[in-house]
DNA sequence: TCAAAAGTGTTCACAATACACCCATGT
DNA sequence: ACATGGGTGTATTGTGAACACTTTTGA
């Protein structure tokens, strides 16, 4: 009988606080609960580790099942460990948030879930388990991250508007910004780059496209 | 057979990264580990989360066990879960960073430490495990939440001098900064107040005490 | 009287803010 | 011609950085 052997063990589970941007407003993908407890209910995405796997790996894998991709940005935020917050029995779970550029990408509901489905941040439904509790400090720790680190263009398709890009941190942050002085400071960023590419069919003046340069990023720093 | 039988299972721990600060030093509490693996080698203290605790609550219980005392500022930041980090088996570790105000209390060395010690944060012996990595993380998230919490009194006596908080600030983020700024920031915020008291004993000037004030810290904020 | 740390103000550069009008396009 | 969003500059205020000498004490 080893060491090991003798101590609790515990089910940890991964749940993924999915962001993603569509038509101007910062959504989140939630699954409905297709059993119970919470049967109906809407839930973040998650599951068990399993084996061998790291969580970051479990997350890669649930992302993957949930959206079909599997280079999204992920970030590890915090651990929720309650006893009673899953009543089926203890589970531990590690949550990460992940951002994706949601207007490429279909949702697809796996075993667990009815149905899966994107929804505004700011005005989700009830949600099962502690999982309200979980999106709060999720969108915390984005802006936390967001701050010190170039992510948002993980929630844009590669060429946007800096209109896009403002709307984008006015979502996040909850904030209007001023445009004059958002685009100033964005323009003296040397790692967002105009791409020259204009773009077309509004009825209104056509915008420049920018993209984020991630080698000059990283030159930079 | 519930659900949750069928899934792996895991064992989890709690590594506690104790900051302190010591004369002037940044310093952080390590155990000479007893047994094998790694016996002789120092490590961050750590221990298994039992029962029905939750996390949190297991780091208070092994910040006791260490310190002797139970209301310490305590943040998790990074869950540890390569599968070959710790070669006894599979071992998923929550990481915690702490910060008590050493120069107040004795470490103690518990069932699995031949003894407990102080070391600067700048000069550690070579490290257990993956806790070479946890330090790194544990002091970059000490960086981080320094910046947005006044977090710094807590490694600090009740009273203390702008000198003692100008060289913690130095010691945390490995710079020197310039005394008259520094003192001018600080003396802009109501919430750390000159006590009216004065240090005594010192061949040079006494330096005036001040004390961080956390009822009008959150009423500011 | 000397050594050691405490304490103090001004100048400059840059960043953040506030603010309003003209432009290019589709209908 | 009008509705729609795209795009631009200047003045003001606030913040961060650089920098050197006097004060108080104990030995």
């Amino acid at each position: 009988m080893n060491r090991l052997s003798r101590v609790t063990m515990y089910p940890i589970t991964v749940d993924c606080v999915i962001f993603g941007y569509k038509e101007g407003e910062l959504m989140i993908a939630l699954i409905e609960r297709k059993n119970p407890p919470f049967k109906g209910s809407w839930a973040i995405p998650g599951g068990f580790i399993e084996g061998d796997e790291t969580v970051e790996e479990g997350a890669i894998r649930e992302l993957k099942e949930e959206t079909g991709i599997d280079d999204i940005y992920l970030e590890q935020f915090h651990v929720f460990s309650k006893p009673k917050r899953d009543p089926r029995g203890r589970v531990i779970t590690v949550a990460f948030f992940a951002l994706i550029n949601s207007e490429q990408f279909e949702l697809v509901a796996n075993e667990d879930a009815a149905k899966a489905q994107w929804w505004s941040a700011y005005d989700l439904p009830h949600l099962a388990f502690d999982h309200a509790l979980i999106f709060e400090k999720a969108l915390e720790a984005l802006r936390n991250t967001i701050r010190i680190k170039p992510i948002a263009f993980e929630l844009l398709p590669k060429y946007f508007t800096l209109t896009q890009l403002q709307l984008l941190y006015e979502q996040i942050f909850g904030m209007k910004i001023d445009k004059r002085n958002f685009r100033k400071k964005i323009q003296k960023l040397e790692y967002i780059r105009s791409s020259g590419k204009l773009t077309k069919g509004g009825r209104h003046r056509p915008a420049m496209l920018y993209q984020f340069n991630l080698k000059l990023y990283r030159r930079i720093q």
